[in-house]
RNA sequence: GCAGGUGUCGCCAAGUGGUUAAGGCCCUGGAUUGUGGUUCCGGUAUUCGCGGGUUCGAGUCCCGUCAUCUGCCCCA
């Protein structure tokens, strides 16, 4: 083959092909995740990877609208489309979905009346952002969700929160730490300083970065933004009383509780029932947060937001919250709905960090045969009377170099071999180890 | 969008200005061995992402370009 048309074999960019041990540790981790989620009731749905373009659009997914992978219309609507001058966003009618919560509303409200109320429903599956790739960030990734659509109470988050935290517990995971805020806080806060709605976004997102470029990066970043200066002024002092209390190790939700001006005492109360609630079943095995600065990207939530922060990582490991408007965005009817997502990635990326084996109970055995001489049927008899015994049988040609081929099945996580000598021959099972 | 690293056979990879560009994987030819965990010999890049330049001479230096990775931003 020629260089200049030879293709290249790499996956897309920001998309990863998997080897046999990677796939191995993500079904794993997917088994430990999905039998935890189980035990709580939550039940498996599935939904496309496509949606129509204007579900997706009008999904309120914030930041991530701009990150949709859409798909050209087909056929004479693309033409159509194209000879009349269409808009480069009338050229699409689908798109990849961003996220598991979207494609989640659509799917209960066009089939509500065939599903449990309130549904708790479990969702694995790759989502899609045409976003700049880099360390732990892709185009194409896998992400957990659970969620719990139509109860109001906090109830909802106290189980969604147990049930995450029991499921990294499964995965090896141990001190982690649960931050919770609440949407209605930062509107109110925002309100509080005389931020106009439409601005407040901007607020959120520069709060956010606190713990990263601290108050001064923040002062600059929202004198950057033409916003009402006393209004900023008001926010910085505020956040001037948070930065302190949290710096000096303050971090107990009471004291931050303090120096915050509380303008929605549903919202607060909700999340001390919550920290408490979570505080006792968590037995110290991992804790849980008041972070007033919490924000979170997306635009749909209304209530609760949580993350997870595990020890020594400083990207999130999950996050969550609840977005009781969405379902009446595509039924007309509101219905309370809440939801965690475990960054299934990262938490792959950690135990590989962590060089973490899955353990497998079963011999595996390479049945090694000689193409030449032995009869496929001889050889399927010889590893299916091998397979009876429990083992998983792989067949493979023998080759050349029997030490290398004997080494290489070893490295791949082969447990035994045993040599075909030829048919009635007894079938002599070794050890590759040695 | 900005900053840095990398780009050599299908894959991984040595090479840091001087004649014919290591090696491993994969593929493959043969010899050797008591029915097989032995040993050995071979075959696969007129060419180093692409385009220019410097030089007697460039994979090796410079400029541009593209691709990819990493950091910032933002997010799972």
């Amino acid at each position: 083959m020629s260089k200049d048309n030879a293709i290249s074999v790499a996956p897309p960019r920001g998309m990863r092909d998997f080897l046999p041990s990677q796939v191995a540790l993500r079904d794993w981790a997917t088994a430990a995740i999905l039998s935890t989620y189980k035990r709580f009731g939550f039940t498996r749905i599935e939904t496309p990877v496509l949606e129509n373009i204007a579900s997706l659009r009008g999904g309120d997914g914030g930041e991530n609208l701009q990150l949709i992978y859409e798909v050209l219309k087909r056929g004479e609507k693309l033409e159509k489309a194209l000879s009349e001058g269409a808009a480069k966003d009338e050229l699409a009618d689908l798109g990849l979905r961003f996220d598991l919560t979207v494609p989640l509303v659509r799917y209960y409200s066009h089939n509500q009346s065939q599903l449990p109320n309130p549904l708790k429903s479990i969702q694995v599956g790759s989502v899609f952002r045409a976003e700049s790739p880099q360390k732990g960030r892709f185009r194409q990734f896998t992400q957990c969700d659970i969620d719990i659509i139509g109860v109001k109470s906090e109830l909802a988050e106290m189980e969604l929160i147990q049930a995450t935290s029991e499921a990294l517990i499964a995965l090896g995971f141990s001190n982690f730490k649960i931050l919770i805020n609440d949407r209605r806080l930062l509107s109110a806060l925002a309100l509080h300083c005389g931020f106009v709605q439409e601005k407040a976004a901007l607020v959120f997102i520069a709060l956010d970065k606190l713990e990263k470029i601290g108050l001064d990066g923040v002062s600059k970043e929202l004198a950057g933004e033409a916003l009402d200066p006393q209004a900023t002024a008001k926010l910085i002092q505020v956040l001037t009383v948070l930065a302190a209390a949290k710096k000096s190790g303050q971090t107990s939700y009471v004291d931050l509780k303090a120096a915050l001006p509380v303008l929605d005492e549903q919202a607060m109360s909700g999340l001390e029932k919550i920290i408490s609630t979570v505080s006792e079943i968590s037995k110290g095995r991992f804790s849980i947060e008041f972070d007033p600065t919490l924000v979170r990207g997306m635009g749909y939530y209304t209530g609760p937001i949580f993350e997870v922060k595990v020890p020594g990582y400083t990207s999130s490991v999950g996050g969550g919250g609840r977005y009781d408007n969405m379902v009446g965005k595509f039924s007309g009817r509101d219905v309370p709905a809440c939801g965690f997502s475990i960054g299934f990635e990262r938490v792959i990326d950690i135990l590989t960090e962590k060089e973490f084996k899955p353990q497998t109970e079963e011999r595996s055995i390479v049945l090694i045969v000689d193409p030449e001489r032995d009869s496929g049927l001889a050889v399927l008899n010889a590893a299916q009377e091998l397979r009876s015994g429990g083992n998983i049988v792989c067949i493979q040609p023998r080759k050349k170099d029997m030490k290398k081929q004997l080494d290489t099945l070893l490295a791949q996580g082969y447990s035994h071999f045993c040599v075909f000598r030829g048919q009635g021959s007894e079938l002599e099972v070794k050890s590759l180890g040695g």
